[in-house]
DNA sequence: GGCTAATAGTTGTATTTGTAACCAACAATG
DNA sequence: CATTGTTGGTTACAAATACAACTATTAGCC
C-alpha cells in the first residue's frame, strides 16, 4: 500500500520546512549577529521579552519551546550584553523574573523593525491569501502555541 | 513608518516556519536515528542517492543545501554503515561517485516508505487545498530547488 | 610546457548543542 | 517535621556544526 518508489523528497513536509525556515531565518539571523552578537535563541529570549514583558525561564522555554539549558545559556549571555537582569523571586527564591534593561529594550525595539520589514519582503512573494493560507498551515503543523 | 511596536512574533515567518520545521522533523529524525543511528545530513544524502542515483558529493550539495564539509561527513559515516560506496571518476580524479550498496538501497526503501506515512499524517490536519497551497509557498519561499 | 587560478573534497579547531546529572528551594505525604 | 518527590535552573561532558585552512587534481592561458 504505501510504495516506497513514489516517494518524492522534494514534497516531503519536514524537508521542505526545513529549508524555508533555514532561508527564511538565515537573513534574519544575520542582523542579530552582526548588530548585537546575538544566537537565535538569544535572540528569541530578547524577543518574548520585549513581546510578552518580564517572566521566568522556564515560562519563556514553554511558549518559545526551547529547551531550559539553552534559555539559561541565553539568559547568561544576554546578562553579559547588560540586555536582562535577573531579579530573583521572593516567594519562591529557585525562581528569577528576567527582565529587559534599557539597553535590551533598545535592542528588541531596533530588532522588531527591522523584523517587520524582513517580514515584508520574505512575504512580497505571496499573494495575501496565501500569505493567510500559511500562517495557518504553519500554526496547524507547528502545534498550538502556548498562548499564556 | 514601521513601528517596532506592532511587532507580533506569532506572526513573524521565521519563527512560525522554524517551529513547524522543528516539530515535523523530530518524529521522523527520531525514526533515522533510531533505526539506523544516522543523522538528519546521513539521511539526506541516503534519500538524494535513492531518490535521483548515484551522484558526486557536490552535487548532492548543491541540490540539498548542505555545506560540503557537512557532505563529506555524513558519506564518511554512510561508508562506514556500508550503505555507500565511492568510486573515483576515471576522467577527474577528485571527484568521486557516490553510489547505495545494497543495505544502503534497503535502508532507503524502508525509510521513504515510514516518511510516506509520516508526510500523510502530518498532512492529514490539513484539507487539500491547504496542502498544495502549503507546497507552493513552501517552494516559493524556500527558493527554487535546483532541480538537477 | 609552466604558471596561476579554480574545483572536489578533507581536516582542524573553535562554537554550539544535546543529554544527563546535578543543586537548590519548595511541596506533599506519612 | 522527616522524607520523598517536584520544580527552577545550572553545570559538565559528549556530540554536532560552522568556518577556515588545507591537499590534490584539473583547467586556462601565456
Amino acid at each position: 500500500m504505501t510504495d516506497p518508489a513514489q516517494f518524492r523528497l522534494q514534497d516531503f513536509l519536514p524537508y521542505l520546512l526545513n529549508h524555508a525556515a533555514e532561508e527564511a531565518g538565515q537573513g534574519f539571523s544575520r542582523i542579530y549577529k552582526d548588530r548585537y552578537g546575538m544566537l537565535r535563541t538569544e535572540w528569541r529570549v530578547l524577543a518574548h521579552l520585549g513581546q510578552f514583558g518580564p517572566m521566568d525561564a522556564t515560562r519563556i522555554g514553554i511558549m518559545a519551546r526551547v529547551h531550559k539549558t539553552k534559555i539559561s545559556r541565553a539568559v547568561t549571555a544576554l546578562q553579559d550584553k547588560r540586555f536582562v537582569t535577573r531579579t530573583l523571586d521572593g516567594d519562591d527564591r529557585r525562581r528569577a523574573t528576567l527582565c529587559l534593561t534599557q539597553a535590551g529594550q533598545a535592542a528588541y525595539t531596533d530588532l522588531a523593525a527591522i523584523a517587520q520589514d524582513y517580514d515584508r519582503t520574505l512575504l512580497a512573494r505571496l499573494s495575501a491569501e496565501e500569505h493567510a493560507g500559511l500562517l495557518d498551515c504553519l500554526r496547524k503543523l507547528g502545534g498550538d502555541l502556548p498562548k499564556d
